[in-house]
DNA sequence: TTGAAAACTGGCCGACCGGTCAGGATGATG
DNA sequence: CATCATCCTGACCGGTCGGCCAGTTTTCAA
């Protein structure tokens, strides 16, 4: 009974599906309200019905790949550091090839990421996830060579086409390997 | 005789590094003219009567940065593979630190970079050097990696304070060499 | 000193932005 | 069929943006 998709729903769908589709195109600042609604086939004035405003579309775009992340950074955390940091190398791979075009999107808010209050979980679990693929020594090297492996990949999967995602996936888990130590 | 400053050359050079320290706090497109006016001690039409459009006071802002890495590029080209890698390993860490804050400005526009004319060689240098540090060997995943370097030197670079330049020279360093393979 | 060229500015324009609101259309329920 | 909540929209608002232009001020050489 639950499962009824509702007009809402549908709605709420279309305009999520399309707002995502923009932001990786244009990226968030780039797109419109006006955009999502022409792209939705909606007014306006429908988007700002079903979201509070502009950031609450953002957040329901992200919101699937924002709990596989924390499902991942939960999950390694429970682990000794060495198969903690092989687990995060792995399933953070598969995650970015999976949310590849979402990846731009965040790069598009870094700088303004945090002063949203929904993302503050996410600000934090890209730190723990830092400190997991670093191999959980408390060295300032590793840690900030983490950073520069997460950037690199983030960075690797903004360019659309042209690469498939076993070839996107081979290159991010060659990148990692080189790039991060195992653990003292 | 050249070098006498005339007031043009004065209030140019004023607006240039007020624009240049505005975009690298706030990013481009969130920086407006009356912003950059407000900065440089003048009315946003003054900036407008000294600069073509906006575009015109980012290429400005931009020149230096841009004719630094058309040195390197060019300067390593003359080179043999393995010592074109290796000069372009070291300088382009070198070009990182130096113009640290004006890389945020850079990624800030990734996606736009190529529909301003101005900017179509920087565009290509930069593939070039992608050539260069992947060794010159025409080795498509040796290429991707040399990508996926430079996007995590470029993402490094963001956020300021808090890292010193040696510290950030390190880092890249470290992080480059590990990634970049020796040519066969 | 003077007059033309260079430098500068206030005020304005059209476009677009995110967001609000009163009221019309639609669909489920009795 | 009537009713009422849900869903949706056109019109509008205040604000910011990049850019333009007519006209004033400053500079500087003759």
């Amino acid at each position: 009974m639950a499962a009824t998709s509702s007009v809402r729903d549908r709605t709420r769908l279309e305009i999520v599906q399309q707002a995502m589709t923009l932001f990786q195109e244009k990226g968030y600042n780039a797109t419109s309200l006006q955009d999502i609604a022409t792209a939705a086939g909606c007014s306006k004035a429908t988007v700002l019905y079903h979201f509070s405003d502009k950031t609450g579309v953002l957040v329901a775009v992200l919101e699937p790949s924002h709990a596989a992340l924390s499902k991942l950074v939960a999950e390694a955390s429970a682990l000794p550091a060495a198969e903690a940091q092989e687990l995060a190398i792995g399933r953070f791979v598969e995650l970015a090839v999976e949310f590849r075009g979402l990846i731009s999107v965040l790069q598009d808010l870094f700088g303004s990421l945090g002063e949203i209050p929904e993302f503050g979980g996410l600000v934090t679990e890209g730190l723990r996830l830092t400190e997991l693929l670093a191999g959980g020594t408390g060295n300032q090297l590793e840690l900030d060579v983490a950073k520069f492996a997460i950037n690199g990949l983030l960075g690797e999967c903004r360019h659309p086409g042209e690469r498939t995602d076993a070839e996107l996936h081979e290159l991010c888990d060659t990148a990692l390997r080189r790039l991060l130590r195992p653990p003292a």
